[in-house]
DNA sequence: CGTACCATTGAGTTGCCTCAAACCTAGTGG
DNA sequence: CCACTAGGTTTGAGGCAACTCAATGGTACG
């Protein structure tokens, strides 16, 4: 981690336009900026650590972050992912609870870090914005409440069907339909809850029914119907 | 279900002194109970089903519902429960989607219904108001979070161990250390995800062990550091 | 060129599931 | 009062998905 010389401005932050900070007005975003900071960290680096107390969130602007709960024997268990626009840490904040999960850089991230006092400013005085920020915190527990059925009742291989066809959403293909993102073995099993050799197992299945060709971390689709009929993913 | 004869009015409602409407002033609340529905309902009784498009938001007087998603084949996962004070639906209306889980009676219970337009009205006007919703909000995706991490990683054992304490702190024991919540064998296993003949070997093991007792439907506490030794419950 | 990390494959084990049958209890109605 | 039914509980048997352990191969990097 290191400071980097030019500190995105979140007047000027295009991110800003999709992001939760929509209907912030000029002059709100300005002082956004204020007491900001920012910091470049490269993949393996930590954000902050399940059990910390955090007195700010992050916004990212660049690269990716997971974030992790650690179990038992140190196995960890990727709850979500967050790229540029997304912010991480206001859970915490909000609930006025300690940090539930450790957050990761696995994609070499520009990430900026906004004060408490900030969030709370804004929440209150602007109506918009808390509505916003509640959509998100509400969108996030409909899709945690969903993860829960699956990993209860999905076998190994629908789940990783799933997480496959769910990083694709969230990450895209390129032009040869290859995953942007790359992901070890064992962070893959992370996201499903499973063995690495599970999934090592399963995804050589599927490359021999041809519905994907790996190549080291990088993931072809080659059939996404099927996919997604292996998910089980109805209704 | 049916319509109560003495619909409980907001101002004098108990509960609200404990839950998320405790900033409320007079008025605000006295307001609440203008247009607020309010039934009564039996066990088994539902509320509204996952998929539903629901305009308002429920306050639980009395009695217990469980909130599940149904999977496949029809088989349930319970995500939380709500009793007295507690409010189910907030969720979809201010995330804007559908009903991510069906809300079933498991105790006779008492629950008002409040139009959405209301709840808009009081995010807008009351900013602690839509503070205490948003820690609400992001205290249950703590433990949704909590919960995902425990059913990928724990042993069904460990979670059967980790749901009785779970119950025990949600509806509490009598005199008798006796658990105050009557559920089935099979919603047992909805809540652990697994099948029911395992939730019911794995207690009857409990019961040779001496930790719990068993009567029916009712289960007493006999030693719980056993049991919380045995959830794997650390940190 | 060694070290570290990750990926792969095989072998053996087991926790948990499914299926099936029997039993218990409470409610219904003749 | 008893027979009947339905819903829930219990126990047994058998099978398999997925885990653990272990060994080997590949790749990147200082």
């Amino acid at each position: 981690m290191k400071y980097i010389q030019t500190i995105p401005t979140c007047e000027t932050c295009d991110l800003q336009k999709f992001s939760v900070f929509k209907h912030l007005t000029k002059i709100e975003l300005a002082n956004l900026s204020i007491d900001k900071g920012c910091n470049f960290f490269k993949r393996g680096n930590v954000l902050y650590n399940e059990g910390n107390r955090i007195n700010g969130f992050y916004c990212v602007n660049q690269g990716v972050v997971k974030l992790v709960k650690t179990g038992i024997e140190g196995r960890e268990q990727i709850i979500r992912f967050a790229q540029k626009g997304d912010i991480i840490g206001y859970r915490s904040i909000l609930s006025k609870e300690l940090a539930c999960t450790t957050a990761k850089v696995i994609d070499d991230a520009v990430v900026c870090f906004i004060p408490a006092s900030k969030l709370f400013g804004l929440v209150q005085n602007n109506n918009s914005f808390a509505m916003e920020l509640m959509k998100l915190a509400c969108k996030e527990l409909g899709e945690a409440n969903k993860f829960i059925l699956d990993i209860a009742q999905k076998t190994v291989r629908e789940r990783l069907a799933e997480v496959l066809m769910l990083l694709r959403e969230t990450f895209g293909l390129d032009e040869d339909h290859v995953l942007q993102i790359l992901l070890t073995r064992e962070e893959l099993a992370n996201i499903v809850g499973t063995a690495t050799e599970s999934v090592i197992r399963l995804l050589s299945e599927f490359k021999s029914d041809k519905i994907i060709a790996l190549n080291g971390r990088k993931i072809q689709f080659l059939n996404e119907n099927t996919l997604i009929r292996l998910s089980n993913f109805y209704e």
